[in-house]
Order: C-alpha cells, then structure tokens, then sequence
DNA sequence: TGAAAAACGGAACATCGTTCCGTATTTTAG
DNA sequence: CTAAAATACGGAACGATGTTCCGTTTTTCA
C-alpha cells in the first residue's frame, strides 16, 4: 500500500471524527476533506459515499471502545476495572447519540455495524463481568447484555434533559451491581 | 381569509404529513409542493422554513391524537378508552419516531413543540386514567406523566429490532396497570 | 532513472433548500 | 357590475451540498 494513500486515510478518519463531533453527522464533506488536508476526490476514492465514512468512523470508535477493557482490566482490580469500562462505554454511547438516527435509518451501509458492535463489545464486557463475578465483588444474576442494554438506554433516551442526569443515572446502575452479591434473585 | 389561502394551506399540510410518513422528515420541499398542486413559492410563504411545515404537521397530529381522548372516554368503558388511547398514542409515538431527531436537534424552531405537546396531551389522559382508577379498573399508584412516559420510552427506543416487539411490550404494560388495584405499592 | 501505475485535487454536475418577481386571482370601492 | 388595489401564486434563479470525472502529481519498480 502506498504511504500517501495511509497517511490520507488515517487524516481523513481523524478528520471525520473531529467533524462530526462537533457538527453532526451532516457536516459538509468538503469541511472533513479540507480539514484533513485533502481535496474531496481522494476523500470519495477511499469511501465511495457519505455512509462509508461515517460506518468507518463508527467501526473505529467501537474498536477503541472494545480495545479500552483488556487494559483496564490488567491495570485495575475486578470491579474497578468493569465499572471504569462502563463509562467508557456509556461516553462512546452518549457521544455517539447524534449518530443513532443515522444507524437506524433503514439506510443498508449501517446494517453490519449492529453486528459488528455485538462482536466486539460482547466479548470486551464478558471477561470484566465475569471476573468481578467470580471476585465476588458483583452480583451474579446479571449478564452483559443486560448491562450494555441498560447502559445504552439510560444513555441514549430522549428524555435526558441536561444537567448529566445520564452520567448520574449510569453511576447509580453501576454501584447497583454490587449489592445482592450474595444475595441473587434467581 | 381568502379563499386560495386556507384551501392550500390545507393541501400542503395533507400533503407534507403523507410525504414525511413515507419519504421521511429528509423529503424535497418540491416534492410536497407538487404533490399539494401548489407551487414552491406558496409553500414558503406558509411556511416561511422547512422546520415550520415540519412543526406544523407535528402540531396538528398531537391535535388528533389528544383529539381521540374525549371521544373515546364517550364510546367505550373507564378502561376500555384508557386502554385505547393508549394503543392510539403508542401508535402516534412510533409513526413520529422519524421525527424524534429533528425535534432534539437544538433548533429553536421545535423548542415549543415540546411545551406544545405536554399542554395537550397531559389533559387528554388524565381525565381517562382518573376515570379508569375511580372506576377501581387500573391501580392508583400510577400518573399520567408515569404512563406518558413508560410508552413513549417502549415505542421510541432504539432497541426494537422489529416484529412488533413495541406494540407487544406496550400491551404488557396496558395490561399490567390493571394488577394491583386493590394493593397500591405505595 | 524513467515509464507505468496509482492516487491526488478540485472543477463540474445534479439536487436540494430558499429567494424573488412577473403574473393570476381575489377582494373591495364606486 | 366593474375596475383598481391588494393579495397570493408559480416556477425560474441562486447558493450550498453530495457526487463524479479527468488532467496532473506522486509513488513504485524494473
């Protein structure tokens, strides 16, 4: 591979990320092109149309997100590191809230992606979950989907009026985990 | 009030809430405009921006759906009209869930929209739920806001992978009101 | 080092929201 | 009823945006 067509890639996905945090996902792309110092011809060589950018940036966020748990998981005890995840997790959703009605369009560049979340993010929370688990520092009668499902609704509903009611909400599911450890419901 | 005005104005209100239901709120103006018989420059005129047709169609739905509350209450018995117009409005939330990120997008123009919709749809339940719990039909430790609420976070959220999974956790949920009428958890 | 291959930049095109103004319709004064 | 005034209409024209295209530049490799 080249090593322009590298350097424009990676300019133009941190171009990308930059943008549409900032503008939204319907941020004009000659912004994106001319933020990452390229002209819209290269941007459309590499993603054929608006979609695959915004799929790309997607794919890359989620990677991050995913990545962040082994290393979390190596530099903090069982609970720490599962309840620093989440809000690394709950960030990733609350910042990419402008971007589920896009994902959600019906539009079939996006379809993937729902499974591609699954694939990687189920398995980043499993090993934390279960460590905190079996440390006996968590309850056992919750699973990761239940966990990532909560976290994503208190995060992404439409009725979080300001304030962090979100971030609080998430914090107060969080330490909600702890109790009942010896105590399951089951 | 000439003539021309109130029948177009008519036209394009039918006409707009007919295109943004299968085209989306993203629809061209030329296209409503057309299928109104009208001419772009009379759509503008009404509507002097795409957001204000878009508030319109929005506003005269909230009408029609707080509407059918009275109406209801009048046909049919306490839980019976509550239950009914509660499938009505999990039916308006879930048509206008296209609309849901126009609506949350910061634009002043559907900052009212919001007020617009409690003052309207608040008084439309509440009589009926009150009625429903008089009638000893449905518990008492429930408000319209909790009701209000519950649905309207079942229908909009983005976890329903289709299969009527929303109308089926809102029936749940109609029907659960009903469990406890004489044993209030407050 | 010099073609050949690949990628680049940005002008050009199509489509959208919005504006503008000459024309048609409706109202109203006489 | 009629003619002038007031109002509204239609759609061409404008600016911005996504997308395509191709002459030019950069990179590769023999």
């Amino acid at each position: 591979m080249r090593i322009d067509v590298q350097r424009n890639l990676d300019a133009l996905l941190q171009s990308a990320k930059a943008v549409f945090a900032t503008s939204g996902v319907d941020a004009p792309v000659r912004e994106i092109a001319e933020k990452a110092g390229v002209g819209v011809g290269t941007l459309y060589r590499h993603f054929p149309e608006r979609s695959d950018l915004i799929a790309a940036v997607f794919r890359h966020e989620i990677d991050a997100c995913a990545d962040a748990a082994p290393i979390l998981a190596a530099e903090h005890p069982p609970f720490e590191a599962l309840a620093k995840w989440l809000q690394r997790y709950a960030a990733f959703i609350t910042a990419k809230r402008g971007l589920a009605p896009a994902l959600h369009s019906g539009n079939p560049a996006f379809a993937p992606l729902r499974g591609y979340f699954e694939q990687r993010v189920q398995p980043a929370v499993r090993p934390l979950l279960e460590s905190a688990v079996a440390a006996g520092e968590v309850r056992s009668d919750v699973d990761a989907d239940d966990i990532l499902g909560a976290v994503a609704s208190l995060c992404s509903s439409a009725y979080n009026d300001g304030a962090g009611r979100a971030e609080r909400m998430v914090a107060l599911f969080i330490d909600g985990l702890r109790y009942g450890t010896h105590l399951s419901t089951k």
